[in-house]
DNA sequence: AATTAACGATACCGATCTGTATCTCTTGAC
DNA sequence: GTCAAGAGATACAGATCGGTATCGTTAATT
């Protein structure tokens, strides 16, 4: 394996042990047991754990990111639909064994303090999610793009904080349904 | 002080820590040294730290629905009005200088096993406040309330993923606005 | 008032935490 | 082929983790 493929895979390793266990509680140890990779090795790539964490949930974003962009627009071409199609993306996410909520949200509940580097790469993820959904709305021609793009926010954060606890992928068909239903009062209200 | 204020100050400081740092973050002794009582104290009133934690969610869990409950009660007495009415209580939790997410979903991160007394404990808490969501819809007459609940909640559990990060409480005032239109829709299908 | 039993503070235990120093080995340049 | 330089594995360091044993003190009971 090469410099850069372990680099790669011990950030796979810690991304998974991240997700599964939280931040604290996976430590360098259970990484590099997990990865086979020595601790040398991981603190000549990253210098503090912190460094690892965020170069996890930078990897994170760029991934989850394009996958959605990607499986949107796979999808629908219409810019409502792919609004839609972005409940279906979750779905999917939901019903993967890995998933165990949002990484994003998890740390940030352990790391709450906005003066920390990960709440401000957490905080740096919604915003370019939020500004995703916002680009569809305003695709869509709706009025006040902003605000769809909010809702539809709001939709996907709670359906994804339920589906954590009651891991039923179903619950992000009812997330969509009530956005279908709030897309429409919107249409209609400019129709 | 006596001995039950002991344990309700213990507990008190353990809710304000897991809250503030996470519930690895936050050590039996960094409990211990906030709150000036002893590690024995400690130990003779919760035989570990899993124990605190399941106490902490506990209380928690009855005095957020409690003070929920009353909240609405005051609020208003018509049952849609009181499902709305949810939104400003969670307006003035946002507005909280203690606010840092759902300790429930917080602890689902961290405990993330579903065998997990913990995970379990959390997955009753939401259960039990989407009843308490269904009690009102049910109340308001809505032909589904099962499902009508359940938009509820996904509303809320968005509302509080999102002001966790952006802190923001008028992130309530989004949520409610689509739960209102929401409740319309379910009004007019069967006026 | 004497005795007993529970309680609280301190010191400590082994395990584990993040991070480093050492020492060996591989690999590439000349 | 020789030498140099960087990478890997191991062992270790200091701090902190959850949890306990010891011991002094308080408080209730007879």
């Amino acid at each position: 394996m090469k410099r850069i493929e372990k680099k790669a895979h011990l950030l796979e390793t810690a991304v998974a042990l991240f997700n599964r266990h939280g931040y604290h509680a996976a430590g360098v140890d259970r990484i590099i047991a997990e990865s086979g990779i020595a601790k040398t090795t991981l603190y000549r790539h990253f210098a503090t754990k912190e460094d690892l964490i965020l170069a996890a949930l930078r990897l994170q974003d760029e991934r989850s990111r394009d996958s959605m962009r990607a499986f949107v627009d796979q999808a629908a071409t219409d810019p409502i639909e792919k609004l839609l199609a972005t409940f279906d993306y979750l779905e999917a996410w939901f019903a993967d064994r890995a998933f165990h909520g949002c990484p994003f949200v998890s740390a940030a509940s352990e790391y709450g303090d906005e003066t920390d580097p990960i709440f401000h790469e957490v905080a740096l993820h919604k915003r370019l999610v939020l500004a995703y959904f916002e680009e569809l709305a305003h695709a869509a021609g709706l009025a006040d793009a902003k605000r769809v793009a909010e809702i539809i926010n709001l939709l996907h954060e709670g359906a994804v904080a339920v589906a954590q606890v009651t891991r039923d992928p179903a619950t992000a068909g009812r997330a969509k349904e009530a956005a279908r239903r709030l897309l429409a009062d919107e249409q209609s209200a400019f129709a």
